[in-house]
RNA sequence: GGUCCCUUCGUCUAUCGGUUAGGACACAUGGUUUUCAUCCAUGAAAGAGGGGUUCGAUUCCCCUAGGGACCGCCA
């Protein structure tokens, strides 16, 4: 038995989206599991639509998630001289032939038959016209024969025995009459020459396998196993494309999820392990298996991935999340002022538990980010005359302590709370607001303690 | 229209003929809490419909309905 070999194979035409990562986490979770080995090929043989950023972004994304491939990059544009030397054999071998017809005719015929309801197969007209009858004035392409009688089987991995009849499968197009190879051909001659094993894709290549599969056989090259994994749909019920929002994996990185939430939410997605929801990176590859992929095509839920982040950014350790947040805002937000990074670092421990995303943290901490603070005239209006008060005899009582700690501080104000005979909303918000600029936020211990008594003493001095 | 696939709480799913149909997210309620959260507890919530097979079907088979994918000289 050969050593487990899978691959993604995207097309650089667009931005990677979600269900191409989910794609590519199955592939190489697979290889990992099985010990084998995960390569990447950027199919890029359409010329028109093939961008050098998509490709860049592409493999970007892999690495982003942690996905790494082995080997070189396979770029498909360099394989094309074989691609073609394959089409000639099965030209040679009579298992293609050249066919002449127009694109006017075939496009006629395709119209001829919607207008009649009827599903459109090319008549193979050329398939057995002897080629001395060949009109001089067209290029021809070559058209794989196709099996006319019987059924094909397809023993997929995860879609179980899938039979069709071979008769609606036409003669495809393998080689174009500009002598470029079609997708069919050069997916086929590829994955033979990169001998993999495993051919783990979405589910709307499950037509295209019995293309392949018969090319393979022609060639009489060693089949691999198909996987076909369901596809992600919209919200709506739909194929995820390029064209709907928040599907790329930027879209993600943006708000603050972290690779590890999203690899968990996507493996959880149409693949499940008993009730296990949680999955470090070593369960993951430990644990994934074919069998555990469903059928049924499944939904994006955006909540789902918040409160596994959340997760996440709770269980990582703060030298660590510390790192992963200085990267996000340097590049979605602002870099963290040097001067602040040991404060932003000591708040972790409680700006943490109150995210879902970096996002989150980083709009938390934007009292330490910001010497100024900012209030919104409604958050003014709430210190009142009262509220100044109280702010004027925390900040006198806090100038004269010794020891600047939780345990003081909270003497002070529940000292103020019993000596105005009030609660604590009222002694706590006006001070929350003058040291943040906002109502909600981190407790008032917290950010009292991370700004410091100086800062603090500072900020209340602001009072009008 | 043709071919193929799918169908368990709102969502992701468990169940591999016998369960009070379980879990997670979301939601609701209550509790903890020094705001907002967190956290804890509790609750509501599902086998598309109809036939079979069987002592017994969510589970196996068929039909219907609904949904999806594919049907390019794109990949």
């Amino acid at each position: 038995m050969s050593k487990v070999a899978t691959r993604f194979a995207p097309s650089p035409t667009g931005a990677l989206h979600i269900g191409g990562v989910r794609t590519a986490l199955f592939n190489w979770l697979y290889s990992k599991n099985q010990n084998g080995t995960f390569h990447l090929r950027i199919e890029d043989t359409d010329k028109e639509r093939s961008k050098e950023e998509h490709k860049i972004q592409i493999i970007n994304s892999l690495e982003w998630m942690g996905i790494k491939h082995d080997g070189e990059e396979y770029i498909q544009s360099k394989k094309i001289d074989e691609h073609v030397k394959i089409a000639k054999k099965l030209l040679e071998t009579g298992h293609a032939y050249k066919c002449y017809c127009s694109t006017e005719e075939i496009e006629e015929q395709k119209k001829r038959a919607k207008q009649k309801k009827i599903p459109y197969v090319y008549n193979r007209k050329w398939r057995d016209i002897s080629e001395d009858q060949a009109p001089k004035d067209i290029k021809p392409v070559i058209r794989f024969k196709s099996k006319i009688k019987g059924t094909s089987l397809l023993k997929d991995l995860v879609q179980g025995n899938v039979e069709i009849e071979n008769n609606t499968i036409e003669d495809f197009i393998i080689l174009r009459k500009d002598e470029t190879p079609t997708y069919n051909l050069s997916a086929s001659v590829d994955d033979h020459n990169m001998e993999m094993t495993h051919i783990i894709r979405g589910d709307d290549h499950k037509i295209n396998t019995f293309k392949q599969i018969q090319i393979y056989e022609a060639l009489g090259w060693s089949i691999p196993q198909f996987a076909h994994i369901p596809l992600i749909h919209t919200i709506d019920g739909k194929k995820l494309s390029k064209r709907d929002n928040a599907s790329t994996l930027e879209d993600y990185s943006k708000i603050g999820i972290l690779p590890e939430s999203l690899r968990n939410y996507l493996l959880r997605l149409g693949w499940s392990y008993k009730d296990k929801e949680i999955f470090n990176l070593d369960e993951s590859i430990k644990l994934f298996n074919l069998e555990g992929i469903g059928k049924s095509p499944s939904k994006l839920d955006m909540s789902r991935i918040l409160s596994l982040n959340e997760y996440y950014i709770k269980n990582t350790d703060e030298n660590i999340l510390y790192k992963k947040l200085k990267q996000y805002c340097e590049i979605y937000k602002e870099k963290i002022k040097e001067e602040k990074e040991n404060t932003i670092k000591n708040s972790l421990t409680f700006l943490k538990n109150k995210a879902k995303t970096l996002e989150d943290i980083f709009n938390n901490s934007k009292y330490i980010l910001n010497d100024e603070v900012i209030f919104s005239e409604k958050d003014k209006e709430l210190i009142n005359d009262e509220a100044k008060k109280i702010i004027y005899l925390f900040k006198e009582k806090i100038s004269i302590i010794k020891v600047f700690d939780r345990n003081n501080l909270e003497k002070i104000i529940n000292g103020l709370i019993e000596s105005k005979n009030t609660n604590f909303k009222s002694v706590g918000q006006p001070l929350r607001i003058m040291l943040t600029g906002s109502k909600f936020g981190p407790g008032i211990y917290d950010i009292i303690l991370s700004l410091g008594k100086n800062e603090v003493i500072k900020r209340l001095g602001n009072i009008g």
